[in-house]
DNA sequence: GCTTAATGTTGTCGCTGTCAATATATATTG
DNA sequence: CAATATATATTGACAGCGACAACATTAAGC
């Protein structure tokens, strides 16, 4: 009788969107967002061009649920930082910290979530994630409050708050930004001592209080 | 004899390029950077799929062009503000002002120049156009300085001095870039009292000194 | 006026996203 | 268990894209 060689080809994958997923990333950290399509990553995932569709329709699809991922390890990446970085900085400065570190260490993947303009916030896997992430942000952001996040979020914010959270949070990712496409490069390297894009970083961060 | 008639098709164009220019504007505001290619550009100006390479070799070509001259724009709408803005804000929020401005009345033209990762920046008319901006902007951040920019801006600076430029630009880019893509709308939202993003922007800046 | 270079057109190629039609495996139900 | 329905994957096709080569037309230089 014919044993389940798992090597066999089958028409059926078992488990494709995992590994489409999977396969999209590794042609993302390998190629940019540019060479992430639909064909490529079937191609990766060694199936048809067209299997992707029944998963995730369309290319904003696959690249939205790509970008779901990333938010779910963007998010646990912040909890940890402000765990590490209690005793040297602020909740709100650490999460800042870990906001950055984040895009230097996943800048294609930060590129997809932040930059891409190819994605749909509708889509319920990338909403959630998104919001999930976020919620993590302001639990730091709100006046010395500290771990973790209030889940109903819907309290109403004064304009100086706002102003708090909406510059802090404008500062980190302004310089995400500028650090992954090397624009503070020019600046650093005419300054006197200069480290690196995270010594700069936390330069700001300590001048400000 | 056969009299020039301007409105009869001529084999050349006369001046292409301009005109591939003014069309792939148009294309932008119309349908974004995604719809903006070459052969949309092409069939804008009423010419073959082919005669844009003559003039931008490829597409990112034509997009650095025409990012050149969104520099060219931003480095006067900068200028202006920082007068507009004489007596009401320091030079340096001026430009910050003048920054996010931009960025809300030219949406489209100013994720092609700052969020693309589709320009080729070694391009000499890009280059320069990005050059000559960014001086504008480093004149109003160096303390007290005024306008205009000092064109040898190879002079070394100090860590604070740094510190200082990179934050005040990480914030403002920062704010423009969550701006235009709505991510401070559900802040605004539950926040008592608030204006559009640009009164956000001026409470900012004002708080932070 | 002749030659040369610049500019524009046509045709083609491989790639892409998307769709329709079809094949195969799994799930459901009688 | 068998018949059917559903989910999943393949094949083939189409138009739009960037890029290139071959060619046509016009302008510029000598």
């Amino acid at each position: 009788m014919p044993k389940p060689d798992p090597d066999a080809p089958r028409y059926h994958h078992g488990d494709l969107k995992s590994a489409l997923l999977q396969a999209a990333e590794t042609i993302l950290k390998r190629d940019g967002v540019e060479g992430l399509t639909l064909r490529a990553a079937a191609r990766e995932a060694g199936v048809s061009h067209a299997a992707p569709k029944n998963h995730f329709d369309d290319i904003r699809g696959l690249l939205s649920e790509l970008a779901a991922v990333g938010y779910a390890r963007f998010r646990t990446a912040l909890i940890a930082e402000a765990e590490a970085q209690i005793g040297s900085f602020e909740p709100i400065d650490a999460l800042g910290i870990g906001y950055v570190k984040f895009a230097r260490d996943n800048p294609e993947l930060f590129t997809l979530m932040f930059r891409s303009g190819r994605l749909d916030f509708e889509r319920p896997a990338l909403r959630d994630a998104n919001r999930a992430a976020f919620a993590v942000l302001a639990s730091g952001t709100a006046n010395g409050q500290t771990m973790p996040a209030s889940p109903t979020a819907t309290q109403r914010l004064s304009v100086g708050q706002s102003a708090s959270i909406a510059a802090k949070w404008s500062l980190v990712h302004g310089f995400a930004c500028l650090m992954l496409d090397r624009r503070l490069q020019p600046l650093l390297q005419r300054t006197q001592g200069a480290g690196d894009e995270l010594d700069l970083l936390e330069t700001i961060l300590r001048r400000e209080r």
